[in-house]
DNA sequence: TGAAAAATAGACAGATCTGTATATTGCCGG
DNA sequence: CCGGCAATATACAGATCTGTCTATTTTTCA
């Protein structure tokens, strides 16, 4: 129970990690509140008492997962070593693992905003605020990496990464990663002269 | 009436285009059967007798859709000249106008993959159809321009190019065109030596 | 142990969903 | 002018949706 605030409650934390695995694997408006408590096993007013909505529901599970993403590719990133070029490419390393993974089904940041198109939407705006926030690494791995404008070059590499994002999902094959790892390796060149 | 066949009845492109324009502005999950029958002002008979399903619809919407987006692609690209680099280029041009659109939603079929995210599901299928003949029509531009490998080319530029749509739909900005069509020079530079 | 908080079950509202069934109207070609 | 087909209106089935309400049980802390 949410007792002292800072003590967050086990029942809530069930519900997210339910909620991430049923709305990731068929979709966020696909999935219904009644499923995710019947495979949660946890009584409807006890969700309501912790999420005002399914909006907010959702904006949590996206907040969550976005945490967990830029903390796995932190991880991946500093595992890479010391060299700027290799911590750089390092996110497209994580990213064919991602892929490889057996529950893999594309970008949910992506899929958030596919299904919620209004950009005004919360849900909408949460996913792309995690969009926002790799940015925000990729411009600080640019910069180490020498890159004249690591801005332009941050905005460069996440195309390619949303572009591995989709063709990963469509295709169910890792190779859009080691596609998108080599043009980025390019375009990194490209960006130091 | 679909009397001789090749003669399309009125009513059933009537309801296509009533569904394209309210799947792309509110989502393919989202609009309801009943919602676009009151909008198109038709008989729900009249949308079973010529579709079997909401799938069904959805797939034939999706089809029609990219016929009208390839055209539209292949006459920017015959409008940019002979220049295979400036035919090339034309691709993100064009982009930028569908950015700056009034309508501009994101992409139709990212957003179809995202919404139906099993890979078996003819929605999904049927989106990811429409990016495989944009790489087709890349590969050939690429193999126009020069690249010692058109595919490996083409396989980035489409990276670049849903990476672009991405960005665009969740900022509402056309910048992520130029940010590609940039990028996109560097490749195609990269790919010739 | 006792009081407050959390979680429960279950019914319920009111709307919406896809798809079917039926019976009727309008229209066009031979 | 008439037979056949397209399109219509309408009701319906049966399921599902989010969110609310109430009454009861379980847990937890003081």
């Amino acid at each position: 129970m949410p007792r002292k605030k800072g003590n967050p409650s086990a029942k809530r934390a069930h519900l997210l990690a339910t909620a991430w695995r049923l709305f990731y694997r068929d979709g966020y408006r696909t999935v219904g509140i009644d499923t995710l408590l019947a495979e949660a096993d946890v009584a409807k007013m006890t969700l309501y008492n912790h999420f005002s909505s399914k909006d907010e529901l959702i904006v949590a599970v996206i907040k969550k997962r976005s945490e967990e993403i830029l903390e796995g590719l932190a991880a991946a990133v500093n595992e890479a070593g010391k060299s700027p070029k290799r911590r750089l490419l390092s996110i497209f390393d994580w990213l064919e693992e991602l892929f490889g993974s057996r529950d893999f089904s594309g970008c949910a940041f992506i899929r958030a905003i596919s299904e919620y198109p209004d950009t005004d939407h919360p849900v909408h705006r949460a996913a792309w605020a995690h969009k926002s926030a790799v940015r925000e690494m990729l411009v600080g791995l640019s910069r180490e990496a020498g890159a004249k404008n690591p801005v332009a070059l941050a905005d460069n590499l996440r195309l390619l990464i949303d572009g591995a994002l989709v063709a990963a999902h469509a295709t169910g094959r890792t190779t859009p990663a080691k596609v998108a790892r080599i043009a980025a390796a390019d375009l990194l060149e490209a960006a130091k002269t």
